[in-house]
RNA sequence: UACCCCGUGGUGUAACGGUAACACAGCGCCCUUUGGAGGCGUUAUUCAUGGUUCGAAUCCAUGCGGGGUAGCCA
């Protein structure tokens, strides 16, 4: 029996986190507010996880919102399919640890204008845990293109921001040497009247832009009149044909932020430089207080596979996986689809912590952690992924006998089974050995090996085809040396796996392997050149009959082998599995050595 | 090149001016009807130099190393 508390690690302690409680001792905010702004142009990764895990962890813990916003200021990139896709993902991400915390709005809705002192001031607060007869949706930075363009009119008026004539080529240029460009000083007027005509689509393309004005000898670039606008006449996905000009990430994100009574905005370290933009927004338009505060921490990297969209983009286009949500992809939907479960992946970003150091995790800690959670709850199985035929030479043909198997040692309350043995079965091809190397405690011809929950039996001869392949074992069994019984005590050094041949029933299993075969495949070079080949292996599994009523929810445990998880392609009388992990595999490490 | 950030065992993190610790990985042993799990043990750490201090991983300076930014991408 355990309680939701025992079900939660222990709250993690980080410098974002202390910065939280300190805010919240103060009393500097009555409720915490976080935001999970990924852009709708591809799948969340693993790293996407860390971020919901820290973002919905602060709310969780200090008992306030985190929303969903799709920070969506480029039509040229994004799409609904990711839209949708994002959401499926963090919310199975956090489903029954965060989902109190998760701030959504009524579908359609837009900010409200309300008074802020004496100034109107735009607002859309997150409903939680909404009511299930409302139409809820994420928010979407493209909801207040109508609160940004009044904001950008704000900034023009005070004289901080100004319509911009050159070309993308010569704002690099005057940006790179500090250099004032002569539409700089135009007269407010003139300002408001350009950006009007920009908004009403006069202009093409890259023709203009809104800048802000700040300074131009300032050594940070960001800093150098940041591009706040840009002409883009493309069909948003949300917002139609409405608008031909877009605002950039730096004025979307910092007002998204404001709209929405963000306390505290969490980031990735290479927004760090835009930090200093963020406050100048914030601190040059007449906005209530408090404002909200960005803080940045290391994005995560994995060994022996890639993070950044761009490039899980281009193995998704390469057809090197089979997809966005392949098991071999750090995609959320791939993870997921491998078997991994949301809480597993919620400890590892635990595990790994927050900080700012740029490190590379070994992937190692992440098996380590699925394997943990796996090892307590997934229900064990006999089945057999390369199988050799056993005939107990002594056992009657036509005697089957139902043996009980233990669910889960780890867990007494996961009950028994009974499981078929019969005169005929299956065992791993890597179990019997023909000239065993030293310390090669299976069956061997002569040599004695414990069937689990069955007999000892003894390998008396070696049947081979033509081609010298051995494909049968002739096997006797120890009668008096059945588990559970009262000679049952004999000790052999090894116990092996098996499946009654006759009850046997075919799986397909996918072995998967990590993606690449090296620990830093984009350090150097062309990523694609270091997949691994045998990322991926298709066997016919030979699986004890229990497994007929494999349900996707459970994780099986295909003793001494690896944790599997039935894969949505399974059809009634179809099972396919996906391996999930193996086992940790010391004798493969033994073997390794000669 | 300029600006910003970061340097703690192999890896990831903790120690918040007071005995450098935890996890993973590695190695060894024990146990085992999963060569799994578990138990026990073990190897190995503050980038460098100087300064402040009774005392520095922690504060300061310089150097070195790594990362980020320099899109009308986010």
């Amino acid at each position: 029996m355990t309680t939701p508390s025992e079900n939660e690690p222990a709250a993690p302690s980080d410098f974002i986190r202390d910065v939280v409680a300190a805010d919240v001792k103060s009393g500097k905010h009555v409720e915490i507010h976080t935001r999970f702004p990924p852009e709708p142009n591809g799948y969340l990764h693993i790293g996407h996880a860390k971020a919901i895990c820290l973002n919905f962890g602060i709310a969780h813990e200090f008992g306030g919102v985190c929303n969903v916003r799709m920070d969506d200021t480029n039509p040229a990139k994004e799409e609904v399919e990711y839209v949708d896709s994002i959401l499926a993902d963090t919310k199975w991400l956090i489903n029954g640890w965060a989902d109190d915390n998760l701030g959504l709005k009524p579908t359609g809705k837009t900010p409200d204008t309300e008074l802020a002192g004496e100034k109107p001031d735009f607002h859309l607060s997150a409903i939680r845990n909404p009511k299930s007869e409302i139409s809820v949706e994420p928010f979407h930075a493209s909801d207040y293109f109508d609160q940004f363009y009044e904001y950008a009119l704000q900034l023009v008026r005070k004289g901080k921001a100004y319509v911009c004539d050159m070309t993308p080529e010569e704002t690099d240029e005057y940006r790179r040497l500090g250099k004032e460009g002569p539409s700089r000083n135009r007269s407010i007027d003139e300002n408001l009247d350009l950006l009007a005509r920009m908004k009403a689509g006069e202009f093409p393309d890259g023709a203009r832009t809104l800048r802000a004005k700040i300074d131009m000898s300032a050594p940070n670039i960001w800093l150098r009149d940041p591009v706040l606008y840009r002409i883009r006449h493309a069909e948003h996905h949300h917002t139609g044909n409405k608008w031909c000009i877009y605002p950039m990430y730096d004025f979307a994100h910092t007002l998204s932020d404001y709209i929405e009574g963000i306390t505290h905005s969490v980031c990735t370290l290479e927004f760090e430089v835009h930090r200093p933009l963020y406050d100048w927004l914030l601190a040059s338009l007449d906005l209530a207080h408090p404002l909200p505060h960005q803080y940045e921490f290391a994005r995560l990297n994995i060994t022996y596979t890639v993070m950044s969209k761009r490039k899980l983009m281009q193995l998704v286009n390469d057809g090197l996986v089979k997809g966005w949500d392949d098991p071999r992809m750090p995609t959320i939907s791939g993870l997921r689809r491998r078997g991994m479960t949301a809480s597993s992946l919620r400890s590892f970003a635990y595990n790994i912590g927050i900080t700012k150091y740029p490190s590379m995790t070994d992937v190692a800690v992440l098996e380590h952690t699925v394997r943990e959670e796996l090892n307590r709850t997934a229900q064990r199985r006999l089945a057999v992924l390369h199988p050799i035929k056993v005939v107990i030479t002594n056992y009657p043909e036509d005697r089957v006998e139902e043996l009980e198997a233990v669910n889960n040692p780890e867990d007494p309350s996961a009950g028994t089974r009974k499981v078929p043995f019969s005169r005929e079965l299956f065992i791993e091809n890597a179990d019997f050995m023909e000239t065993p190397p030293p310390k090669y405690f299976r069956l061997r011809p002569g040599g004695e090996v414990r069937l689990k929950y069955a007999y000892i039996i003894k390998c008396d001869e070696v049947v081979k085809d033509d081609a010298s392949k051995v494909i049968e074992l002739h096997c006797t069994a120890d009668l008096e040396s059945k588990s559970g019984g009262s000679t049952s005590n004999r000790k052999v050094k090894g116990t092996i796996h098996w499946v009654s041949a006759p009850h046997a029933i075919d799986a397909e299993a996918r072995l998967y392997d990590r993606l690449f075969t090296v620990p830093e495949p984009d350090a150097d070079g062309d990523f694609k050149s270091f997949i691994n080949p045998n990322s991926l292996e298709v066997v016919t599994a030979k699986c004890e009959p229990s497994l007929e009523g494999a349900v996707p929810e459970l994780r099986y445990q295909f003793e001494r082998l690896a944790y599997f998880a039935l894969d949505p392609d399974s059809r009634p009388g179809r099972l396919v599995f996906n391996r999930t992990i193996t086992l940790k595999d010391t004798w493969a490490k033994e073997a390794k050595k000669r």
